[in-house]
DNA sequence: ACCTGAACACCGTTCAAGT
DNA sequence: ACCTGAACACCGTTCAAGT
């Protein structure tokens, strides 16, 4: 696998591919060096150590992400479809995300597409702190749902539980019915967010 | 710190104290033995191996958490107030949500609320599967919500980029400044729940 | 500048043996 | 039924030594 000489840049590259896969748990040095070719403690020449071999990563993954160019006539579509767009870029590398988060680091993750979403809440009218809110708000909502929706994914399946006949189930089936069902993320996602933005960029226009 | 024999209910709490107090991370089988003054294959014996330990630890977390009481007059206000009095249980314990998280149970945490929330989201108005997406849609927000939250404090300290003078910055220096300060996301949370809820129930008297 | 093996301290876990 | 020490396989990391 390895060839000529050994580079930070393959160290990296190997345990992106790595992680990616597998998360950050199946990345071992040692693994990592026998995947590579080299003995252990030229992996630390290269990188420093373990943590700051996977920080390395997470930065990677932010940068990678970058900014996002809004799409749709109105704010409130403009504003959703970049969170739709970061959703996808997040979505698409849930171990790394789930590295970002426990850095604290969500809200670097959120820096490129800050202006575009300042941009269309200032368009909607909202000014101040409270267009500051608004696009915090949203950056938040949409994190924070793809960590849920992640987890949901990266873990074990979770074990659902049969729906117990309640009350409320009684009277609206159709809605027992519905819970009952896992939850269609991506519909979700959606509608909570065109719900959200409506009620924020509402307030611009008082 | 040992009295008579071992119980598993000690195990347990002495566990709970630990990853309460420093995270997961310091759960260690030896540390733990030696906290309790037994040898390490003792534990094994009461609780099968750390893995089963954290299930333990995080099951006990979930029911602890159990059924929360809406207050308020309005389903609005009513499913606003059952959502900060559960980012209020989810806070009290950061690292048991973590694992909560990473073990994929964030909707059983949500079971006993949830039933309290259909019967709002009923009042309003909302049925079958609009509802049923109202409710979802509160539970993803809460937890996603608090995920980030968590992960902030949790992280050491995240390092703050000075803001840059960005043309939006200069149209709106209000909005510039409260970017720049951190959120505060009490009323954060709040005023993001409002919105959502809003917009949901909204939907209710069409 | 880059790579190596040996060694250290620490894990989780198993197992045969005790009472 | 409950507890024990010894042992195994695996970690991350350091360090002195090589080229």
């Amino acid at each position: 696998m390895s060839r000529t000489v050994l580079t930070r840049e393959q160290v990296l590259q190997a345990a992106d591919d790595l992680v990616r896969q597998h998360g950050p748990d199946a990345l071992t040095m040692r693994g990592l060096a026998a995947r590579l070719g080299t003995a252990v403690t030229s992996i630390y020449w290269h990188v420093g150590n373990r943590e700051s071999l996977l920080d390395a990563l997470v930065e990677r993954a932010v940068e990678e992400i970058g900014a996002i160019q809004p799409a749709g006539r109105t704010p409130a579509t403009r504003i959703v479809s970049v969170a739709r767009r970061l959703r996808g870029e997040l979505r698409a590398r849930p171990h790394l995300i789930a590295m970002v988060h426990e850095r604290g680091l969500t809200e670097r993750v959120f820096l490129p597409a800050q202006r575009a979403l300042v941009r269309e809440a200032h368009t909607a009218g909202l000014r101040g702190a409270r267009a500051a809110e608004a696009v915090r708000a949203v950056q938040f909502q949409v994190v924070g749902f793809v960590l849920v929706e992640c987890a949901r994914e990266l873990a074990p399946a979770e074990p659902r539980e049969r729906p117990r006949k309640t009350a409320s189930a009684r009277k609206d089936p159709a809605l027992a019915r519905a819970l009952a069902r896992p939850a269609d993320p991506e519909r979700l996602f959606t509608a909570s967010m065109r719900a959200l933005v409506k009620s924020l960029l509402a307030q611009g226009n008082a």
